[in-house]
DNA sequence: TGTTAGCACTCAATGCCATCGAGTGCTAAC
DNA sequence: GTTAGCACTCGATGGCATTGAGTGCTAACA
């Protein structure tokens, strides 16, 4: 069985009823609506076609329908319309996230802030990955004895920083000066292409092999990591109780574990690359603690050549083309204001 | 009416009843327990005096009694018995800490989850307030035309950075010997005294006035701020949704709004000085969202001058000695991990 | 042939009521 | 001073009837 275009017109009601309300939605309800004009009998039928071809649900018996995955996906790939923002609310947003723009960080923090509040759900946002960042500029600051802080300002002003041991007998002058040359030769290298540039170091500078080596194996190790747990930011992890999916304690516990572990949040909105809105829908995403949710995620650009991801976490039925209007504008936004500090 | 030692021993028993079962607890119950050889008839009459005392509360006629705000204060400061931790416990903790400890902040990460982890509430760690912190190293590093970064390394390895405004024609090389003039100035100044620091190196150098007139200002904007959210981190935030008392969603919900609001949260743990755990319970903390909770803070040292504080968020009825022990521990360790990074 | 009115049916939600039982306070006996 | 006994309170639980939103089916209609 075909979809005509009366069966899309009915599912889209459905759909954006269900949206708001959470609630199963029955004939009656759509036949109301303007722009069907059909009788619940009529609806009925075709309701009953839709849950056939697996887009409706039943709660049971005597409630209305639910839409299923199946019509989340056929909604967002065809059915939305588009939501333009407001001139006001590009506004605002944009001057809530330049508002305490001193440091990379405070940047970020304001842009999930913003996003949780413009969008009532919850935001998550996910530094570049290392590897692909550009080191500016590497300082050794002597800490103890036998000790420094080694502190690495990648492009974009993101600064990482990491204590390791150095060979006895230097003192703040031999780490300034160790520090001056492994900038010189580390600078606008890509962090991915550090090891090469780091042998080409060890062989020309002989005397400090074994600090260099260290420091090597530092920035490799972070590296591998991956990115540590201030890489990912939440705001508005409370939203979601809202919402009356949540009301069950257990399921609210479960996903604000999800939440804490930054790890699963890093796999799970990863970088994708292109500036494009990517949209999973329940169980496309492969965590089963987030199952009834959807994640939305866009990209910002930070340098040349890194893109971190920005996202919003929310119940399947979240109000998917504002959500996608306010990433679509915050990531823009977000890689316009970072790129003052490129 | 004075509390005698009978009363004492039966409260004592109430409190540590209903701080496993979240129930209110009867008469029946007390008299069972070893240790109180009366029948039922007796603890009553003794339970209703209590009452009137203030320190039981029944929630309706037929029900048990619940311990009053009251009944806590006294059972911390008297009653209580202190429960030690094992040998394993302290082993199991301490390996935690020191696992991922590269970075400080990491450090303070694992901090926070060992802590919820082992209390099974939320934990928050607070960073020592900046201006009691000694600047280490300030550098200027290029970011574009007209702008650089400028980062601040104080004791303890706690990094800050921050993008200010620079005038026109400096290159690297002049940030490079800016930096080392103002980290030859301020190293060991604390950040409280740096306005007179800077002052008279604005008399001494002529020439960069303008630059070192920012940085100054952006230093003191961080002063003033008290600190950011990155100095706030908090961990098991879900864990208090375990507990019967947040199974209404609702107050879930304004208790993760308050653990998202990092201000209330400094404001709240404050730095403290002393090494002493101090015990908040219920309406003694002023957040309304807080005045079923009880916060137990102490305090960790960070280099010779400072204190952070690491504290316990939980309902009322918490396990009090446990927590006690748990965050006297930890701040110990903490401080012993962190020396390291002097 | 597609649409719709009518109707019997289903089933969660709601409210009512009786029952149960954990707990109390009081009194009288020990 | 302690305790057994007893009447009383009141939330919790479970059964039962009622309600109403919603369905599917059938027959009539355009």
């Amino acid at each position: 069985m075909q979809l005509d275009e009366r069966k899309y017109r009915i599912l889209q009601a459905i759909i954006d009823d269900y949206i708001m309300t959470a609630m199963p939605v029955g004939s009656r309800t759509i036949s109301r609506k303007a722009g069907v004009g059909f009788s619940p009998a009529t609806i009925r039928n075709e309701m009953s076609d839709l849950e056939e071809l697996g887009y409706l649900a039943q709660p049971h018996t005597s409630a209305g329908r639910v839409p299923s995955y199946k019509a989340y996906r056929l909604y967002v790939d065809h059915l939305m319309k588009t939501a333009k923002l407001t001139h006001d609310e590009r506004e605002q947003m944009h001057e809530h996230l330049v508002s305490r723009s001193k440091q990379v960080e405070g940047v970020i923090r304001s842009a999930a802030s913003v996003l949780s509040d413009a969008t009532k759900y919850t935001s998550v946002i996910v530094a570049p990955k290392l590897g692909t960042l550009r080191i500016r500029h590497v300082q050794l600051v002597p800490v103890a004895e036998r000790t420094a802080l080694m502190i690495i300002v990648t492009s974009a002003g993101i600064v990482k920083d990491a204590v390791i041991r150095v060979p006895e007998g230097l003192d703040a002058d031999d780490l300034y000066s160790i520090s001056r040359i492994l900038t010189q030769r580390l600078a606008d290298q890509p962090l991915e292409g550090v090891r090469q540039a780091f042998a080409d170091l060890l062989r020309d500078a002989e005397q400090n092999r074994r600090l260099l080596g260290e420091a090597l194996q530092v920035i490799e190790q972070r590296l591998e990591a991956g990115g540590d747990a201030s890489d990912v930011i939440v705001g508005g992890s409370a939203n979601l109780l809202e919402y009356p999916e949540y009301s069950d304690v257990n399921k609210a516990r479960s996903f604000l574990s999800v939440l804490e572990s930054k790890d699963t949040l890093r796999r799970l909105l990863g970088s994708q690359g292109s500036m494009e809105v990517t949209i999973r829908i329940g169980p496309e995403n492969q965590v089963p603690e987030l199952s009834d949710c959807s994640i939305i995620t866009a990209s910002y650009r930070v340098g040349d050549h890194s893109t971190g991801t920005l996202g919003i976490i929310g119940p399947t039925r979240m109000n998917y083309n504002r959500v996608i209007s306010v990433l679509d504008f915050m990531g823009r936004a977000l890689s316009d204001v970072l790129a003052e500090y490129k």
